[in-house]
DNA sequence: AATCAGACTCAAAAAGCTTACATTCTCTAA
DNA sequence: TTAGAGAATGTAAGCTTTTTGAGTCTGATT
């Protein structure tokens, strides 16, 4: 393969000249440009990024860390990243995390002795510390759907709290005074917000939260059958469900369906994400948006602002989930 | 950021036999192995990448290529090589070509300057040319979802024929005689491939191919409902739907549902991929599996075989697509 | 013709690591 | 004791680029 050597030979002039016509930072005589250029198309010459990067302690790319790299929610992520980054020329170079402390931190080390120039993190199972350490002394990073005070400038959040209200309060304002809820894993930080949001539209409503009619989940398709199959196992009756995500939603659904419980007219069910398969099922399901893809291009611009220096660019941090009215919610 | 040099110094040894403790590649005694790993720990070193690329001119890394970044395919895809690279401390560097061919080649155009060791491509756009070209001349490449007889060898793909095949015999084993068909854009490989299958089928069961009854979709959602709309409206008569995807068979039942066609009984449907959805929609969805974590995983192993000298591996490079019998077929 | 500014271009150092080859230890066997 | 072998370690070149300070041109001005 040829190096910019070749090339400055072939053209007869130095490195730096040939370095210069790759950059466009100094001007070159329209006979030199020629010259190299010519080079450059005869050898098929492609500049190394690995020693552009060693050279000029940039390396243009992003690093990215996700929990999965299957599903709806990182899919849209990535791409609403990709698509802004791609913009700019800047590129991603993606890992994935697991949920567990140890793989997130092996990621977050390795997207850093990559030396990208900056990070997008998607993570739940590092400390705070370590997030608000790794922000004061290594490369400029940005949190996605984590709020930590001490970095806020650092995060793009949802006000997940806000979203666990307005699920509520949608199946409040029908009318249902017996809410079931199913929650998410409550040691994360999402799902204890939502389900705080929802003991708030219950209290505003006068209803009294039943913490027999609670289930956790774990966000999983599986979690929404089970925990509607224990919720009915109680005996406490209830009119509507909540569920903190669209995959315990769906779950709970078949579940409902596999035992003659019609969808919305004997309970109302919601859910929460607005992913791609909520408008798939049947009912379609009503649920709270979660606008993850313009989240990712928000951490994108960040970056672009933050660490190349785009500086027109508008940031926003946090984001309103807003309710999406479907079919699976019915009056009471 | 501490480099080589600072460890050297404080372990009271040269550059080179910090390297071999970092590389395991040559015997240290214990006592040096000792001195450097407390000074690497110290000083909290981490070796740069991209120095250690250059220098051996090995990267470690795998560039993919992917035409979105979203959608549960290329999920399900990404998960599979990942997992199996993050198994030999490999990493993906990942970019999208949107399936066009300016954009697929910036795209491979990248990921070689990146000097990834290999590539993973999934491409549409690109001629069989370039891409045989690439092969002979440059980085190792696996394609995915595409055969290409001069290098079958670095072909991975799934028997495409043989899926259509097998989708349309699923109806006409069941007694159908009246066929429709929702193709996917003529000009893939692939959606031509499932039509050449589906013909095959009708063949056999003496079925005549009626032109009349055949949709070109577009892979979508729309393409379903739009597709079905279009069938129904030529008034030629039709017991059963075969899509060549899963979206378009999706997007034929919502349609199918708001004009009081019930599923299976006034109309059975297949689709093909098996995507998460399928399970997920109601009635749920009989169509063909298209193992692609699978294929993810074993594009990543090609590599390491190829390409890493992990020659223990067994690599596979044709699939078979299998029916997943669900609801949304009933006999005729 | 000498001078000078500005436009171009060059030579060489630097980035952080690997690795071939050279050198120095440390034993064992004579 | 000491030669010799093998183990351990060191030296220095090399990987491909960027970038800085130092020229060299060119043409206009005196």
């Amino acid at each position: 393969m040829a190096t910019i050597y070749d090339v400055s030979v072939l053209a007869g002039v130095s490195l730096a000249t040939v370095s210069r016509v790759m950059n466009k930072n100094a001007k070159v005589s329209e006979k030199t440009l020629k010259k190299v250029q010519d080079a450059m198309d005869q050898l098929g010459y492609r500049p190394n990024a690995i020693a552009q990067s060693l050279a000029s302690n940039r390396s243009n790319s992003v690093g990215i860390l996700v929990s999965e790299l299957h599903g709806p929610f990182y899919g849209s992520m990535l791409s609403g990243i990709e698509a802004e980054l791609r913009g700019s020329q800047k590129h991603a170079i993606i890992a994935a995390g697991h949920s567990e402390e140890e793989t997130e931190k092996e990621g977050i080390e390795f997207l850093i002795s990559r030396r990208c120039d900056a990070l997008i993190l998607h993570v739940e199972a590092v400390s705070d510390e370590y997030l608000v350490d790794l922000v004061n002394n290594e490369v400029p990073i940005v949190l996605i759907n984590r709020f930590i005070p001490a970095i806020a400038d650092n995060c793009i959040s949802l006000d997940n709290e806000l979203g666990g209200y307005l699920a509520a309060k949608a199946v409040l304002d029908q009318g249902h005074k017996q809410v079931a809820y199913i929650s998410g894993p409550n040691w994360k930080m999402d799902a204890s917000d939502r389900l705080k949001g929802h003991k708030k539209a219950l209290e505003e409503f006068n209803v009294s939260y039943n913490p027999k009619l609670t289930y956790e989940g774990d966000y999983q398709e599986v979690g929404g059958s089970d925990g509607l199959r224990q919720l009915l196992k109680d005996k406490q009756p209830f009119t509507a469900l909540v569920c903190a995500n669209d995959e315990m939603a769906s779950g709970a659904m078949t579940y409902a369906r596999e035992h003659q419980i019609s969808i919305p007219q004997d309970l109302s069910i919601i859910g929460f994400d607005n992913i791609i398969l909520a408008q798939y099922i049947y009912p379609k399901l009503t649920t709270i948006d979660y606008p993850i893809k313009l989240m990712g291009q928000m951490a994108a611009r960040w970056i672009l602002k933050n660490t190349f220096k785009q500086t027109d660019l508008e940031v926003k941090n946090v984001f309103e989930p807003k309710l999406i009215t479907r079919d699976s919610i019915h009056a009471h």
